[in-house]
DNA sequence: GTGTTAGATGAAGAAGGCTTCAGCTTAGGA
DNA sequence: TCCTAAGCTGAAGCCTTCTTCATCTAACAC
């Protein structure tokens, strides 16, 4: 496979009429699909095409190449997650800690659960070079969200808000993975959350002693 | 790439004389040494076998494909890994709750960061799908070990071990995952420690009330 | 010293995937 | 209706990597 640098990241070719823009969509879906269907090591920009019911060619009038085709599914799911995480700190600004805590956990569980089979399959995506930068800045995005938040609280923090903003982080995308990598049937899920909620309730108030 | 399934994962020949077993250990460090230098997606098999001076052949007379070598080096971060949760966890039997947590806590970490480039490189190799086995059987190994340990403390632990396990270990991880993962610089590594500590300990102290 | 086995070598074969591009089709305005 | 530009097609080129195997070398036993 001979991956060259992409010199454009961007789609070459903005869709102007309606079937193009069709297109990309379909691709966009199909790339799901196909690394739901197959697994990343077999995604290959033919199959992902044929999914899509459209050509090869099709494909790289609007993806550079594969690897930018890979980002931009990534891209949407965690521009989804972490939209999700800055509404919630906007929210609740100014609330006493532990509704912060119980908010910022409820949605971004939610946001991240949403297509549980879509965000597991996205692991695999994340985990190359080009992909590691994109997790990097929805995570700074939804760092500085969280920090924020904090800093509002009607509560008295006694802690550096830096360092709990990437605890709570931390912890709740390492929960998230940890049920959507390992086997753990969907009917668990619940109470996951709620000892999620447990857990981060009683660090906050450990917080604010 | 010709990837065809894998007739066998163990070694092809076993080490008999002195310099085969030298060989396989070169082979292995190569392996991780090429890992740090080019990334997953440069690491072929030419380019470990050259880094450990020896040929592509004599590779392959210890390991049956590309695969196999991947899942060896992960094998052995992991398992030396688990092991340190597993003697901290037979160690701490019968003892308090917190002192419990706080010695997990410490020799997870202290295990997972001995090696802190290495670690962080095995991350792109277990997003494979061989590679995901692995830290299947190692985490549910580390699970059994702390559940073990839970069940034996001098506390009484008003919740569910198996929920407070796959939340600790679900904590444990997400943060030291967060740790190598991201940009942060190793001087804030302590702090993140002790907050991590902070944190089981708040969590298990509710989890006793 | 000689025979036998373990171990090492690396050029070549085979496979498969990414990406291109010359040509064809469709849409929509004049 | 006709023309132009947008959009689509997919066979073929190019490149890379994995893996094998016939052959050579080193080690050890007798």
């Amino acid at each position: 496979m001979p991956q060259r640098a992409p010199l454009l990241l961007e789609p070459r070719k903005s869709p102007v009429q309606a079937r193009s823009t069709a297109s990309v969509d379909a691709i966009l879906d199909a790339t799901i699909q196909v690394l739901l269907g197959v697994g990343k090591e077999r995604l290959t920009t033919t199959r992902v095409a044929l999914r899509a019911g459209v050509s090869v060619g099709t494909l790289y009038q609007y993806f550079p190449n594969k690897s930018a085709l890979l980002q931009a599914v990534l891209r949407r799911h965690l521009d989804a997650v972490t939209s999700a995480v800055e509404r919630a700190c906007h929210d609740r600004r100014g609330a006493p800690l532990q509704a912060m805590g119980t908010a910022l956990i409820d949605e971004f569980l939610k946001a991240k659960m949403k297509d549980v089979k879509t965000s597991a399959a996205l692991y695999s995506v994340s985990s190359d070079v080009d992909g590691a930068k994109i997790v990097h800045q929805t995570g700074a995005r939804s760092n500085k969200a969280i920090v924020g938040m904090l800093a509002t609280t009607s509560d008295q923090l006694t802690r550096d808000p830096q360092l709990v903003a990437s605890m709570l982080q931390a912890t709740m995308v390492g929960v998230s993975r940890r049920l959507l990598e390992s086997a753990v049937p969907e009917k668990h899920f619940e109470s996951a959350r709620q000892e999620l909620v447990f857990l981060v309730r009683a660090y906050l108030e450990a917080c604010t002693a």
